[in-house]
RNA sequence: GUCCCCAUCGUCUAGAGGUCCAGGACGUCGCCCUCUCACGGCGGCAACACGAGUUCGAAUCUCGUUGGGGACGCCA
């Protein structure tokens, strides 16, 4: 492969995008970076009653939130309908496609009688040398391909390697329907042969679409692309990844709270791999992605290692990013209590794994606290450190840590009893970023008046 | 049922005949660090599905078994 490589993604519009379809973009989007050829995007939309405005949004949508961009602009399919049925006819001009004029009941009992005898369920060719003239009045004819019938079809596949299906097993598929309307199989190798595909990689439930793709591209004479047949991503039970797991649509990983750049890492190692390497840059996959390095067992998604990567890429990113993914969930804050958050990013975005994290460990300093008045030992403490800290004006982390540490030691008492005491006067609660921190954060004003609140 | 694919720790995987009584990561367990929690550091537990071959030698090659997955639409 070269620059000249030509991949693309083609998502039927009848939804959200899937995550394993990101993964299949992930794939061919490195795989056109690497050789840096073209990445192009195909909407699959010939399917009108499934095909949605809202669909087509939220793939391109889940594509940008995931920095996977294509080259020029999307092909929607059904504006070629004319095309495809149009070679379609030539072929039947040309004798090598028909006019079928099989009743859906017809093909229903075929496949009824074909399992029966334990064979595979298919058409069995019956008008494929029969006088169209003998058509039922008013019946409206489908166009099928003439499938050879004798040999096999070969695939060499860049992931599976070469499967060799023989042609018996495959039967006349159908180019266009009786509505007049191409179907999938015709639509998607006229258009990859139009956009000068030459490259695709998919998840392997296309395989056996593959040995009819082939047959097509050798009735055109055309040349065909390679293909590479990934396994499909399975969830956490070991079945087909589906509803039922949640995690579905790449929506659905970004309400969750994931970074994008996660959620690539993650999908980048289900199925690939280079050496050890674990968490991985873009960059870094664009220079090592090749089909050599793909997998051909099946995977399954696993949340906690997308979680760990996660938390990885949460503390790595930028804290004004953090902040306003934060805000995107709760929306807007004032002023005030956003530099709050901002100046405690570096202890928050340690502790969170998920922007979900990061707002429930953010609470501390968006929620207002009154501490209720402790017991008197505590009060004690408390009143000391107050008096304390009342004259410290380097209210920073570093020096207020600095302050009463060297307090503690000087009274003999408990650095962990001090710490305690403040987290508890500051936040109440349990789990929190590291008290001094959250002075620094709170300000002097704040942070005095929650040590102090309950002492009186 | 028919056809096709797959098979290393719980999970993702490294491994392309000797360097593997199998390495890394996540998870898990223990310890250390420590103001809580995280982060970080150290260590433990944990796998070549099974059976035959081929070979001086097999996780790596072949066959079979078993198990899993996918495809069999006038859906894509």
């Amino acid at each position: 492969m070269n620059s000249d490589i030509v991949t693309r993604f083609a998502p039927s519009p009848t939804g959200f995008l899937h995550i394993g379809g990101a993964r299949t973009a992930l794939f061919n989007w490195l795989l056109a970076r690497h050789y840096g050829g073209k990445f192009l995007l195909r909407i699959e939309d010939t399917d009108r009653e499934r095909s949605t405005a809202e669909a087509v949004e939220a793939i391109l949508e889940g594509l940008q939130w995931l920095d996977i961009c294509w080259d020029g602009d999307p092909v929607f399919q059904s504006s070629r309908l004319r095309r495809h049925v149009e070679l379609a006819e030539n072929l039947v001009k040309e004798g090598k496609a028909y006019y079928c004029y099989c009743s859906l009941e017809e093909l229903e009992e075929m496949r009824r009688e074909a399992k029966a005898k334990g064979l595979s369920p298919k058409y069995d060719g019956r008008w494929r040398d029969r006088d169209p003239a003998e058509a039922p009045p008013g019946a409206k004819p489908v166009i099928r391909l003439k499938a050879p019938s004798e040999g096999n079809t070969v695939l060499h596949d860049v992931v599976q390697g070469e499967i060799i299906v023989s042609n018996g097993q495959l039967d006349d598929m159908i180019l266009v329907r009786s509505d007049g309307t191409p179907t999938f199989m015709l639509s998607v190798v006229v258009d990859d042969h139009d956009m000068g595909v030459n490259c695709v990689i998919r998840g392997d439930d296309h395989l056996t679409n593959t040995f009819r793709h082939i047959q097509i591209f050798n009735v055109f004479g055309w040349s065909i692309p390679e293909y590479g047949h990934i396994p499909l991503i399975h969830g956490p039970d070991g079945v087909k990844l589906s509803k039922r797991h949640g995690a579905l649509s790449v929506g659905a990983y970004r309400d969750m709270g994931y970074l994008p750049e996660a959620v690539c890492n993650c999908l980048l190692r289900l199925g690939w791999s280079h050496g050890d390497d674990e968490v991985i840059s873009r960059e870094q996959a664009t220079e090592w992605f090749t089909t050599e390095n793909l997998g051909k067992s099946p995977s399954r998604m696993d949340f906690a290692k997308l979680k760990s990567l996660n938390g990885h890429y949460m503390r790595a990113a930028d804290n004004k990013r953090l902040l306003d993914e934060l805000l995107r969930k709760i929306g807007d804050l004032p002023e005030e209590k956003k530099q709050r958050i901002l100046t405690g990013m570096n202890g928050l975005k340690q502790r969170a794994k998920t922007i979900l994290e990061l707002r429930d460990m953010a609470a501390v300093y968006i929620d207002d606290f009154t501490a209720p008045a402790p017991d008197a030992e505590t009060a004690e403490i408390l009143r000391k450190i107050s008096f304390l800290l009342s004259s410290v004006d380097d209210w920073s982390e570093k020096n207020l840590e600095r302050r009463v540490k060297a307090f503690s030691e000087e009274k003999g008492v408990s650095f962990g009893k001090i710490a305690g005491s403040l987290r508890n006067a500051l936040t109440g609660k349990k789990i929190t970023p590291g008290v001094f921190e959250m002075l620094e954060s709170f300000g002097k004003v704040e942070g005095m008046r929650r040590i102090s609140a309950g002492l009186l």
